[in-house]
RNA sequence: GCGCCCGUAGCUCAGCUGGAUAGAGCAGCGGACUUCUAAUCCGCAGGUCGCAGGUUCGAAUCCUGCCGGGCGUGCCA
C-alpha cells in the first residue's frame, strides 16, 4: 500500500470540478517534514488560490469540505495551518491495520505490483575482460544491480545486461603479450594471472614508447607555451585600472594552476619513463620493440579481421579470464540475465553505418563517417577513416539488436558521468534512427575518490583492484568481529561463522557506502567510515536486525505462529506509532527510488526506520512488556522490522546476518 | 574557448516536483549497562546553504551574473 498514492487520489477526487487541471496540484501532497504537522500535508491551496484569485485559507477549507478521508485520518483533521497548509494525521486504528496486512503477507510486506508494468533492460557493470576489475567498477556494478532488483520486484519485465569489453584494443594488447612474452609455465599453472601479467606489460612499454614520442614533447611545448601566455599577463598588470587588474590577476592566477597541474602532469610521465629506463630488463624490452603501439593494433586489427590464428587466442583466453570475473561477481552476489559483450555486435556494426548513410544521417566529413547532430558542436563518429569502428557504432548496433530481441520501454545505462557527452550523442542519434519512442536514460554516478579527495588509484598511480579492495574490507570486518566477539563474557561465534559474517559484513560496507551516497555526486571511499557501527552503514543496518533476532531467540520466540495468530497490531506507545508509521512507508520509498534511479533513498529510509527502531527498543520491552498482549504487538512490530531490513538490504544485494 | 556537473556544520554527506524552525554520522562536551546485543541509546553545542541580484504567499531547491572546484570537448572506451 502506497499511502501516498492513495492520498492523492483521494485528493483528485476532491479536486476534481474544483480547479481545471488537478493533476499539477496532486504533487504537493507530500510527507510532512515535521511530526508537529501531522503524518502528510497537501500544499495545493496556495498555488490553487492564486488560480482561483481567492484566499488560500479559503481554498484550504473548500479542498477540506470536499475530501473524503475520514476512513483514513483522524477528527479534527484535516486541518488548516499557516497560510493554507492541509496537514493529515492518519488514523492509529487505519495504522493498525495496514500494518496486519504487512504482517501476513510473507513474501511482499503489502507492497504492490505496478499496475502498469513496463520492460526494463538495465545495461550495467560492463568490464573489461582482458583486465581485472578495478574500484571504478563496483558503483555500476551495485547500483545497477540494486536498480534491477528493485524494479523486478515491483514486477517490471526486468532485463540485465553486462555489456562487457571483449574485443578492444585490451585483447591486441594480451595477444601481442603472448606471442612475445609468454611464460608458458605460468600460464599452464594460472592462465589469468600470466594474461595479466602479460597485459601489464605490454601496456606499461606502450605507454613507455608512447611518452617518449609524443606524451613528453607534447607536454614539455605546453608547459613553454603556458609560460609564454603567463609573461605578457605580469608586466601588463602595472598599467591597469581596477577592474582590469582584477580580471587579470584572476588570469594569472588560473594560468599558475594550470602550470602548476601541467608540470605535475610532466612529473608523473618522467615517473612513467624512468620506470621502464631504470629496469634493465623493461628497457631492453622497449628498446626491442619500439613499434610496440602500432602492433598491438595491428594485432586488434587481424582479430577483427578473422585472422585464424588470433582467433583461437582470443577463443583461448576468454573463458578462463569471464571465469575470474565470474568469482568477484559470485562473491559480490550479482548476475546476469544477458552477457552480450562487445565481440557480439561485430558483425552488425557495418550495416549500422551502411544504414545510417542510406537514410542519410550519416555523413563523410575528414575521412570519418559521421552522424551531425542538431545543437551539438562535435559530430557522433561511427566509423574511423581507417574503417575501424568504435564504441558509438557498438551502442547503435545494441541498441537496435535490444529493441528488436527485447522490446524495451526503457534502457537504462549505468554508467560513470564522465560518459554524458557520449550518450547525450547516442540517445540523439538513435532517436534520428528512429527509436524514438524508448525512454533512453544514463542513470549517470560520480567519481570514487581517495581520502585525498583525488581519484581513488594506489600509490604508483594505477586504478585499485576490485579483489584487493573486498578482501581488505572483509579482512577488517573479520578484525571487527572478533574483537566484538571476544569482550563478550562467552564468545557465541565459531571461527567459520566469524568469516562468514565478516564476508557479509565487508561485502555489505562496501555497497551500501556506494549506494547511500546521492548517486551523482563523487564520495570519498573510507573503510573507516563505511564499517562504522554508528551511522548510515550496512554493518549498523545488520546490527539493528541481528538485535531484533536476539530478541527472537532470547524469548525462544516462535516468529512464525505470533505471525498467524491473527490479533490487530494495536497502536500504544507514540514510539510504536512512529515506528508503523515508518514501515507504512516503504512502499513510497521504493516507489521514489525507481523514479530517479536512486538507490539511496532506500539507505536513507532504511537508515530512519532503524533511528525509529532504537526509540521504540529504548521505550518499549519486549519480554517485559505490561501485558500480553503488548508483548504481541511489540513482537510483531519487531518482526515487520526485521523483514523490512531484510527485504531492503536484500533489494541493495546485502545480507542480513543472524548475530554478529 | 565551448558544454555539463558541483559548492550545505570543523570533516564526510542527506535534503523529494519550490513548503512551515535546513538534517544525519564523525570529531567535541555531558549523560545512560544487575533489565531483549552498550557494536547501542539520549542530551548539548555547532549553519550568511559560495557571493550578489531576480522570480513569489514561500527559495538550499527555479532564473541571471560573479567567485571557486570537477569533468568532458572530431577519429580511446
Amino acid at each position: 500500500m502506497n499511502i501516498l498514492h492513495l492520498l492523492r487520489q483521494r485528493f483528485a477526487a476532491a479536486l476534481d470540478g474544483l480547479i481545471d487541471q488537478p493533476q499539477s496540484y496532486l504533487d504537493l501532497v507530500l510527507p510532512s517534514q515535521d511530526p508537529r504537522f501531522g503524518d502528510y500535508q497537501a500544499n495545493c491551496a496556495m498555488p490553487m488560490a492564486k488560480e482561483l484569485k481567492k484566499s488560500p485559507r479559503e481554498i484550504a477549507a473548500a479542498i477540506v469540505h470536499r475530501l473524503d478521508v475520514a476512513d483514513l485520518c483522524d477528527p479534527p483533521q484535516p486541518e488548516i495551518a499557516g497560510p493554507g497548509f492541509i496537514n493529515l494525521r492518519l488514523k492509529d486504528g487505519w495504522l493498525s491495520n495496514q500494518l496486519m496486512k504487512m504482517s501476513h503477507d510473507r513474501d511482499r510486506l503489502g507492497i504492490a505490483s505496478a499496475d502498469s508494468p513496463k520492460t526494463y533492460v538495465i545495461d550495467y557493470s560492463s568490464p573489461n575482460v582482458a583486465k581485472p576489475m578495478h574500484v571504478g567498477h563496483i558503483r555500476s556494478t551495485v547500483i545497477g544491480d540494486a536498480l534491477y532488483r528493485i524494479l523486478r520486484f515491483l514486477g517490471h519485465r526486468t532485463i540485465s545486461d553486462n555489456h562487457l569489453g571483449d574485443w578492444g584494443t585490451q585483447f591486441g594488447t594480451i595477444i601481442f603479450g603472448y606471442k612475445h612474452f609468454l611464460d608458458v609455465e605460468a600460464y599452464r599453472e594460472a592462465p589469468v594471472e600470466e594474461l595479466c601479467r602479460l597485459y601489464k606489460l605490454v601496456h606499461q612499454l606502450v605507454e613507455y614508447h608512447d611518452a617518449k614520442k609524443t606524451g613528453l614533447p607534447e607536454l614539455e611545448a605546453r608547459i613553454a607555451e603556458q609560460r609564454r601566455e603567463m609573461e605578457p599577463l605580469a608586466s601588463a598588470l602595472d598599467g591597469l585600472e581596477k577592474p582590469e587588474r582584477k580580471k587579470t590577476q584572476k588570469k594569472m592566477r588560473q594560468a599558475e594552476a594550470r602550470l602548476a597541474e601541467l608540470e605535475e602532469d610532466l612529473a608523473a610521465i618522467q615517473d612513467r619513463i624512468a620506470g621502464v629506463e631504470n629496469h634493465p630488463t623493461l628497457r631492453a624490452l622497449a628498446e626491442s620493440y619500439p613499434d610496440i603501439g602500432q602492433q598491438v593494433l595491428d594485432e586488434t586489427a587481424a582479430l577483427h579481421a578473422g585472422d585464424k590464428f588470433n582467433t583461437s587466442l582470443w577463443n583461448e583466453f576468454l573463458p578462463p579470464c569471464l571465469e575470474a570475473i565470474d568469482g568477484i561477481y559470485q562473491r559480490l552476489g550479482v548476475s546476469f540475465n544477458h552477457t552480450l559483450g562487445e565481440s557480439f555486435y561485430h558483425d552488425r556494426l557495418a550495416s549500422v553505418v551502411e544504414d545510417l548513410k542510406a537514410r542519410g544521417l550519416a555523413t563523410e566529413s575528414e575521412g570519418a563517417t559521421c552522424v551531425f547532430l542538431d545543437g551539438m558542436d562535435a559530430p557522433m563518429i561511427v566509423q574511423k577513416k581507417d574503417g575501424a569502428f568504435l564504441y558509438a557504432t557498438t551502442d547503435l548496433a545494441t541498441i537496435a539488436y535490444r529493441v528488436e530481441t527485447f522490446q524495451p520501454d526503457v534502457i537504462l545505462y549505468v554508467v560513470d558521468h564522465r560518459q554524458s557527452l557520449h550518450f547525450e550523442q547516442l540517445f540523439a542519434a538513435a532517436r534520428k534512427w528512429g527509436h524514438e519512442s524508448i525512454g533512453l536514460v544514463h542513470v549517470r554516478f560520480g567519481t570514487v575518490l581517495g581520502e585525498d579527495g583525488k581519484p581513488y588509484k594506489t600509490r604508483s598511480g594505477d586504478a585499485v583492484e576490485l579483489e584487493g579492495l573486498l578482501d581488505r574490507a572483509t579482512e577488517r570486518a573479520y578484525q571487527i568481529v572478533c574483537e566484538n566477539d571476544a569482550t563478550r563474557q562467552i564468545p557465541i561465534l565459531s571461527e567459520s561463522e566469524r568469516r562468514r559474517i565478516a564476508e557479509q559484513i565487508g561485502i555489505g560496507a562496501i555497497k551500501y557506502a556506494d549506494l547511500s551516497h546521492n548517486r551523482e555526486s563523487d564520495y570519498i571511499f573510507s573503510y573507516d567510515k563505511m564499517l562504522a557501527m554508528n551511522g548510515n552503514t550496512a554493518a549498523y543496518m545488520q546490527y539493528c536486525y541481528a538485535r531484533v533476532n536476539g530478541i527472537f531467540s532470547k524469548g525462544d520466540v516462535d516468529i512464525d505462529a505470533s505471525r498467524s495468530r491473527g490479533d490487530a497490531i494495536q497502536i500504544g506507545h507514540p514510539a510504536e506509532r512512529a515506528l508503523g508509521l515508518e514501515l507504512v512507508r516503504f512502499a513510497e520509498t521504493l516507489d521514489r527510488v525507481v523514479a530517479d534511479y536512486r538507490p539511496n533513498h532506500l539507505t536513507a529510509y532504511l537508515f530512519s526506520l532503524a533511528g525509529r527502531f532504537a526509540e521504540f527498543y529504548e521505550a518499549c520491552p519486549v519480554h517485559n512488556a505490561p501485558d500480553d498482549a503488548t508483548r504481541h504487538n511489540r513482537l510483531l512490530l519487531c518482526d515487520l522490522v526485521a523483514r523490512t531490513i531484510q527485504l531492503g538490504l536484500g533489494f541493495l544485494g546485502i545480507d542480513v546476518v543472524e548475530r554478529m
